[in-house]
DNA sequence: CTCTCAATTGAGAGTTACTGTCATCAACCT
DNA sequence: AGGTTGATGACAGTAACTCTCAATTGAGAG
């Protein structure tokens, strides 16, 4: 669910692969305001926690009025919950040759977007990851937002396996993929995610791992 | 999430085998009350849609307070979303050989479960499982739901493979178990449902057979 | 049958997440 | 500078809950 980048500039001419040039006054304090709202947020629910922490506080704290949080984030789970990593992982998924069977090319492409992810910003993914797991409501929105990610990761194998993108067998590769690792990844949290990425990337290979055995113990 | 039956009677001297006997006319009132919110609201659901079906609606058509409707589901989502299915599938799952490897033993008792679940009340299981496809809070709150369920599971693996139950190698079947099966389902629903029975069982067959040949496609 | 006790209920007030509208104000374009 | 457009804030409204308290009703004792 990504916000699909707020209109305007670049793509006319030829794609000049520097967007980040000069977004404009209003682009810059959209960001801005986002940021703060975001940032605000967090910090609240690390004081207070999740449900404690009313939109109008967020609002108030982050100088803005609650009807702007609502206009950035249609609800409060999203202040927690929009990301831009499918694209990400899409794109990941694309560059691994044809060939590649289906598991080994996504446990490629996850160990790609997995370092991207973690070096934009450590410290907040962690804190994310933490809510998501602690906040039941979040929890529950999330793995909405893996079924959205589960379709596109359906897509992409379609396309390079061939198979129409409603099929089943294809269906279920995906949602078992799905299933496994967002299991690894609330494992990973468990063990206190001390070790972080090393460790993630670990557990994905084991889950990965498990499903090409065929989920024999 | 069980309702974890209405506490009393029974239970005390030898299992009588026959719960059902005479629950007392209070339990009687609150198993009508309960019946009837549900159904006033699943026919309401079904004529009007679930958002633009406000609670004080149903409470009023059932002859309820809405404080009542409340102490009876504690949340609008669960007057769909309640169920007792969750026991009978760990029953199910404890009736197998314990020599049976995991996937074929869950194969075998989902489709006592589900053979059971179906006949108890067919019309009302459909009209469950579309809402829950078409609502997103419902499929949301859904897959939490599927959470538990996975843990339970999980335990019930653990204990036939002599396991912790936070095995990570068990953690990962189950996940990617649980989503296969939600993938299946919801490839069913597309279908239109209509074979119904048979080709849900189908369905899980194929299902898991996937998962058994290692998500080669 | 009645009296007492505990559980169930309904009424009402309050909180919070959201939605929609409208006037204001600031950035953009000419 | 001046008109247009997009962002913002104030406000009113809805609906899902939550809490509290008083009235009712079934359970069990005498």
């Amino acid at each position: 669910m990504a916000p699909a980048r707020t209109g305007s500039a670049g793509d006319t001419a030829a794609d000049t692969d520097l967007p980040p040039a000069k977004p404009s006054l209003r682009e810059r304090k959209k960001i801005q305001t986002r940021q703060a709202i975001r940032r605000t947020a967090y910090r609240l629910f690390e004081e207070q926690g999740y449900d404690a922490t009313p939109v109008d506080q967020i609002a108030e704290e982050a100088e803005v009025s609650p009807s702007t949080v609502f206009r950035y984030f249609p609800t409060k789970e999203d202040i927690v919950l929009t990301d831009e990593y499918d694209p990400l992982i899409e794109q990941a998924l694309r560059d691994r040759p044809p060939g590649e069977p289906p598991v080994a090319a996504l446990r490629e492409a996850l160990y790609a977007s997995i370092a991207r992810i973690y070096q934009a910003d450590a410290v907040e993914t962690l804190q994310r990851i933490r809510l998501i797991r602690e906040v039941p409501a979040l929890r529950a929105r999330m793995s909405e937002h893996s079924a959205e990610t589960a379709w596109l990761l359906r897509r992409a194998l379609a396309e390079r396996t061939g198979r129409a993108d409603d099929d089943l067998e294809l269906r279920i590769v995906t949602g078992a993929m799905l299933g496994a690792l967002t299991e690894a990844m609330y494992a990973w949290v468990d063990t206190g995610m001390s070790g972080t990425l090393e460790d993630l990337s670990a557990l994905v290979t084991r889950a990965l791992g498990v499903l090409e055995r065929g989920l024999t113990l």
